[in-house]
Parts: C-alpha cells; structure tokens; sequence
DNA sequence: ACTGTAATGGCATCGAGTGCACAATGTCAT
DNA sequence: ATGACATTGTGCACTCGATGCCATTACAGT
C-alpha cells in the first residue's frame, strides 16, 4: 500500500469511443455544409456515433465546438510574446505576435478559412466568440503591462489588447471577403493604420506601401 | 370608397397593454436585481402583466431587451457624423463623434451604467452585443469611406471601424472598473492612445495629460 | 348589434442544456 | 477468473428560450 506507485498506469477504466478533436471535425463538416442552426447536435451525434447525452461531455455547447483548442493556441501567442527581447519596440512586439498567432501549417489553410467563415458569419457563433477574443485581449493587456510598466486592468493595456483586437477582427473579414487574398497582408496593412495613429496626409500611401514597410 | 380617407384615426384595434420602453424596463430591473440568467421570461412577463407568449411580440428575444433602442441611437450617431465638416480632420471628426455618441442627459447616468454593467458583465449579452457593434462600426466605417474616398467594406475603413470599437469598449471596462469615473476622459485616453499610434517614447505623458487635452 | 382590425394569450412543439442514476468497459490486485 | 475500482457512455426527466398556429379579446367605425 505505501509502496512507491511506479506505474499510476495513466490508462485505467473505460476508454473513450472519440476525441474531442475528431468530434469537432465532424461537427464542423456538418456546419459547413447544412449551415450551424440546420443542424442539430441529435446530428453531430449520430453522425459521430455517441449519444446526445455524450456530445455534452465532449463539449459543454454546441458553440464551442468551432473553437477547438483555442486555448492553447492562445497559449501559445503569451509564449511567443514573453520570447520577444526588451529591444524590440511595443508595436513590433505586437505585430510580429499577431502574425506569429495567425500562422497555421499549409495544409490547413483551406479548413482555417472554413472555420473562420463559419465563426464569423454566425451570428449565434459571432456571440459566443466574444468570450474567446476576452482571453486574447488579455494576453495582449499582460504583455503592455508588463514594458510600460502598469496593470493589466489599467487602460492603457486594455486599450492596447482592443486595438490590436480591431486589427485582427478587420483582417479577417477582407480576407474572408476576397477568395484569394492573403490573411498576412491584412494583418500587416492594419498595423499600419494603427501604427499611424488613423490619421495621415495621403490615406493611399498606407494601403500601396511595399510588404513590411512598417516604422523602424 | 374612392373618396378621400381624411382620418385613417391612427388608433384601430385593441390598444397595447405595455410598450417596449416599459417592458424593458421592467427586465431591465429584474435582470439586475437578480442577474439575467437567473431571470426567466415567465418572470418577466409575470412582472409587466402580460402573457409569456406576449413579450416575444415586443421583443424577439431576451437578449433584446438590454439594448433597447440603440438603433435610434446609432442613427443618431450617422447623423452627427454626417454634419461634420470637411476640414476637421479625421481622428478628430471620429473622437467628437464618439464623445457624443456616448453622452446622455444627466439623469439617465446612473441608469445607463446599469445597464452596460449588465451588458458588459453577462456573458449571454456579450455575445448578442457583438451584432450591435457590427452595426456600428458600420456606421465609422461608411465615414471613413467618404472621407478617404473608398467603400465601407475596404479594408481601412473596417479597420478603422474596429479600432474606434475598441477605444469605446476598453473606455466602457475602465468605467464601469472604477465607481467614480468619468466615462469621457476614458474616451478621451482612448482616443489619445489610438492617434499616437500605439507606439510612444514615454507612456506616462499619455495617461497624465489634463482633462480634455484631445485635439481641438 | 355587426364587422374589420389589431393586439393578447393559450397550446403544442422544437432544440439547447443539465442533473441523476445506471450501464458498459477498462485496469489492477488477489 | 473474480471482485474492486475507475472512467466513460447513455437514457430519462426536466427547465428554459423560442416559434408557429389559432382562438380570444378589445376597440373603432358603420
């Protein structure tokens, strides 16, 4: 009994019948093709082979099934900002950061944009995702608090994470509106409006700009 | 039957038993009372005096009620927008535009912190809220449009529309953070943080500038 | 009184979500 | 293998928001 547990054996008990990852994909294809209020969860579970009452254990509603693992990815931005040396100024922190979140393996390109679509052309979804960019501006707040030397709660830092929230938002409603357009380029040309504090003599001068012309 | 119907007299039919002002008001007060969720439409209604099946002739959904007439309000906004001169310059015509969107009589203080309190703070609504925000930053971004010679769907303009979101939703956070705030300096910082462009040497000279030290 | 109209209100139904009890499936020690 | 234990799946009943359908009520003008 007091003997050392060598092996917690970290398989014990009944195993799962899916994965929250395979529940998710086959949610997602369901969305895409009947549209998110056609279809039902009684669908997702039969088309996923579990019961009703099992989809709830996978995921708490039907609305975070878009998400997926959103919280990791988030992770991953407030890792990628604490790797950025003192030198870099805020705005190239915050730029570099922001492509660096919104960069995904090729192969998933087409599927990002899926989902992307679907999350901000529902409006049932577009509500729910107001929660998620909550998480997102925070890391962004943490991160300006920290080199200006204030609070996350502090305005500053706040209005930082809801501008550079704008930015991304902005993005991705040209990309999703022109078929072949690129996310980065979107990203890059919101930073310049930003970054040039909304007013400027020649607007055309923002949008024409050679890639990463950004101030130095 | 041709002649001319000089008194189409407005009231034909049985006469309402509430308005909308006065249905939302009373939910309003229960959802504060005793949060939104916890809240049924059966207590609502049971509070107005009409039937369950009733309240959704006013409204279409509970979510509904804590916005009341921000359509109005928005048109408001255009309209104010609409009436500024050409000469001002843009990041001033968009902060007086702010600033007077977001000012109500003296009265209604108290009541409108309790309500964006609850918009702000109840998940459900947040998320409803965002469809308001859509509308807008529709509203800044057909200004924008105008002023630099685009269409409401380009890219700067929505970029713009975001950003202008964003310093009202962080000013709304800080005000509601802080009992005895004003709202307007929080624009205000907002706007100041925005205009710099996110990037400043000395931070501190943001937030400590005087009252009203925008741009006149 | 009669008629048309506009609003109320009851009823059935659907779908999301939850709490609870219990069954099914796995590991481990004996 | 057998029983103890852990973990996951599943059925059932229920609440609540929302919607469609239809009867009922209230009012104005003839």
């Amino acid at each position: 009994m007091t003997h050392s547990r060598q092996k917690p054996s970290a398989r014990v008990g009944r195993r799962p019948s899916t994965s929250k990852e395979e529940l998710a994909s086959v949610g997602i294809e369901l969305f895409v093709e009947f549209g998110f209020d056609e279809t039902s969860i009684d669908d997702i579970a039969e088309a996923a082979g579990i019961a009703r009452r099992t989809f709830f254990r996978y995921f708490p509603s039907k609305n975070e099934l878009a998400w997926g693992n959103f919280d990791e990815h988030l992770a991953g931005m407030r890792a990628s900002l604490e790797a950025i040396p003192e030198e870099v100024s805020l705005s190239e922190a915050l730029t570099t950061a922001l492509h660096e979140f919104n960069t995904f393996p090729d192969g998933e390109n087409e599927r990002h944009r899926a989902r992307m679509r679907l999350i901000l052309h529902t409006p049932a979804l577009q509500g729910y995702s107001s929660l998620m960019y909550r998480g997102w501006r925070r890391v962004v707040a943490e991160f300006v608090a920290r080199r200006i030397g204030a609070e996350p709660d502090d305005h500053i830092p706040r209005t930082c994470g809801h501008l550079l929230l704008g930015v991304a938002l902005a993005a991705y409603e040209s990309w999703l509106d022109e078929p072949d357009s690129d996310l980065h380029e979107f990203l890059a040309a919101g930073m310049r409006t930003l970054t040039a504090g909304l007013d400027y003599s020649d607007p055309k001068s923002l949008s024409a700009l050679p890639e990463k012309a950004g101030p130095r």
